[in-house]
RNA sequence: GGCCCCGUCGUCUAGCGGCCUAGGACGCCGCCCUCUCACGGCGGUAGCGAGGGUUCGAAUCCCUUCGGGGCUACCA
């Protein structure tokens, strides 16, 4: 045995490219949380790069997007955008040279060829030859055709670059579905490089997936069909020595919506921003994203990211399709909410507080400080820090801004708690006593014992007068950090408008 | 039309020939806990698309069929 015998593993280099078009979807942030987690579990490298070749579609709001949501989602990347590389720039845009040389060299070698075929040209030479006109490109110009491209030049129409395929069967090894094989004369000749010159998709990618030694390259399962002719363009490319290998390819299921379609991007159940605005966090959101599509395998489904790259060796990838399913990531976010420390929990309440507006920017120490005595009241009822926050907003808005939920009012609020209203402010314990302790065994006394009202029935009138909702906090605890003076006032303010009504 | 992928509870999945009278999670339904809502606890509901094989034995292997989805651009 020679040494070129021992198999020597290559390190994984995985990476993410996405092209900055629109808002940054679900479906595109587990793509990328798949590729970070198996660089991260195999010690490997994670390239990030913007494929930004598309003028038209392509925007800088988006770019700046695509980062805010690699940043929210924790996936940090060794190459690319913002840190740089060996094999910078990271950004397609930046690297006309590369693409140009290797369109040459590859014509040179005899891959690519020019072709002037429009594509009513390939239309009607089917329909002259009684073919199915949906057919695709004939490979036509293959061999130059003399008057085509007279007429071409004559119009003033550039020859398209198209890659030469292989007259033979194209298969590999997915990494998700196993062996995959696409018959010979089943791909068409692509276009790799446009009439204007621009290089397309169809050349930049594997060029620089080659050129970045990329070994690993999990995309949707949308691209499947393209890989054959990925595959043929690796193998000429190693032929003019731009390559060394071709990667390993596995392809990720859809990630759909209601019915079984793929969730488009238009549809706002995608949108990756919706769910941190609704309060996911993100170990809940990278939880619930690892499911669509891969399992731990024991019987749990509720793990850290650190638990999740620790796993990740790409084998238990599903090949199905997974539902987006909003309740359960949520119910994955909630878990995750509980598992948060006190201080931990605190915090990131707060700053979804200041970034909904509850709080103004850079809140005071005593508000920071209330922030922090509320929200062990709300970290194991809530599964979205927006509920967490819906339920403490009655202590933030001051009692100019307190309102009453108009549904909690017409239900609660009605004239059988005007003697429930009256007997808690009577009982109400002074200032330096008012603690959720006492505050309950004055109310108790005074509305379960002496009135005889069931505990449902004493406390929800209260309950809606001081905190706005009949889903809040725990009551005594509630108006202990109300304060004893805002608590008289909203159930003054409640008892009148009972009253008034009357 | 052509090529390709997928098919286990409503949903996401475990299962890779006997451990399966199919396990977990979300949802849903009860009960308990309880000042609301939650959390937590206990119990329940519900599935191998169909038909043929192979085998002592199939959710697991093979074939067929049906169903769902994707690709088929000088977008990515």
């Amino acid at each position: 045995m020679t040494d070129a015998d021992i198999p020597v593993p290559r390190p994984v280099r995985a990476r993410f490219c996405p092209s900055p078009t629109g808002t940054p979807h679900v479906g595109l942030a587990r793509t990328a949380l798949f590729n970070w987690a198996f660089a991260r579990h195999h010690r490997g490298t994670f390239v990030f790069r913007i494929e930004d070749t598309d003028a038209a579609r392509d925007s800088e709001e988006s770019y700046e997007a695509l980062l805010d949501a690699m940043t929210w989602l924790g996936l940090d990347w060794d190459e690319g955008p913002g840190v740089g590389g060996p094999h910078a720039p990271y950004r397609q845009s930046r690297r006309a040279d590369i693409y140009r040389a290797v369109a040459a060299e590859l014509v040179a070698a005899g891959h690519l060829y020019e072709s002037y075929s429009t594509a009513a040209d390939v239309t009607s030479r089917h329909v002259a030859s009684g073919r199915d006109p949906k057919l695709g490109y004939d490979n036509y110009d293959r061999t130059p055709d003399p008057e085509l491209i007279g007429a071409a030049v004559e119009a003033g129409r550039a020859p398209v670059l198209r890659l030469r395929m292989p007259e033979r069967d194209i298969g590999f090894t997915d990494l998700v579905r196993g062996p995959i094989t696409f018959p010979a004369g089943s791909v068409p000749d692509p276009v790799l490089v446009r009439g204007t010159g621009e290089p397309l998709y169809t050349l930049v990618n594997p060029v620089d997936d080659a050129a970045m030694g990329i070994t690993h390259v999990l995309r949707g399962e949308d691209l499947l069909p393209s890989t054959p002719r990925q595959i043929a363009l690796y193998e000429a490319l190693i032929d003019i020595g731009r390559a060394e290998i071709v990667p390993e390819f596995g392809h990720l299921p859809f990630v759909t919506g209601e019915g079984n379609r793929k969730l488009s991007k238009r549809d706002p159940q995608s949108n990756l921003f919706q769910y941190r605005d609704d309060g996911f966090v993100t170990e809940g959101m990278v939880n619930y994203l690892a499911l669509l599509g891969w399992s731990l395998g024991d019987d749990r489904d509720i793990f850290s990211p650190a638990e999740l790259v620790a796993s990740f060796d790409g084998k238990r990838i599903s090949g199905n399709p997974a539902r987006f399913d909003r309740r359960k990531a949520e119910a994955i976010n909630g878990a995750h909410l509980r598992l948060l420390s006190a201080e931990d929990f605190a915090a990131r309440l707060q700053a979804y507080l200041v970034m909904t507006g509850v709080l103004q920017a850079g809140p005071s120490a005593e508000q920071r400080e209330l922030v922090t005595a509320a929200a062990p009241l709300v970290q194991e009822r809530s599964a979205l820090l927006s509920e967490a926050s819906a339920m403490l907003r009655f202590l933030f808005v001051g009692d100019d801004g307190f309102a009453i939920e108009p549904v909690a009012a017409d239900k609660v609020l009605t004239p059988a708690a005007l003697p429930v209203l009256q007997a808690a402010i009577a009982v109400l314990p002074p200032a330096e006593s008012f603690t959720a302790a006492s505050i309950s065994a004055a109310l108790k006394g005074a509305l379960v014992d002496e009135l005889g009202l069931k505990p449902k029935a004493a406390f929800t009138p209260v309950r809606v007068a001081v905190t706005g909702r009949t889903v809040s906090p725990p009551l005594y605890e509630s108006m202990e950090l109300l304060g004893r003076e805002s608590t008289l006032l909203r159930l003054r303010a409640a008892l009148d408008r009972v009253a008034s009504a009357v």
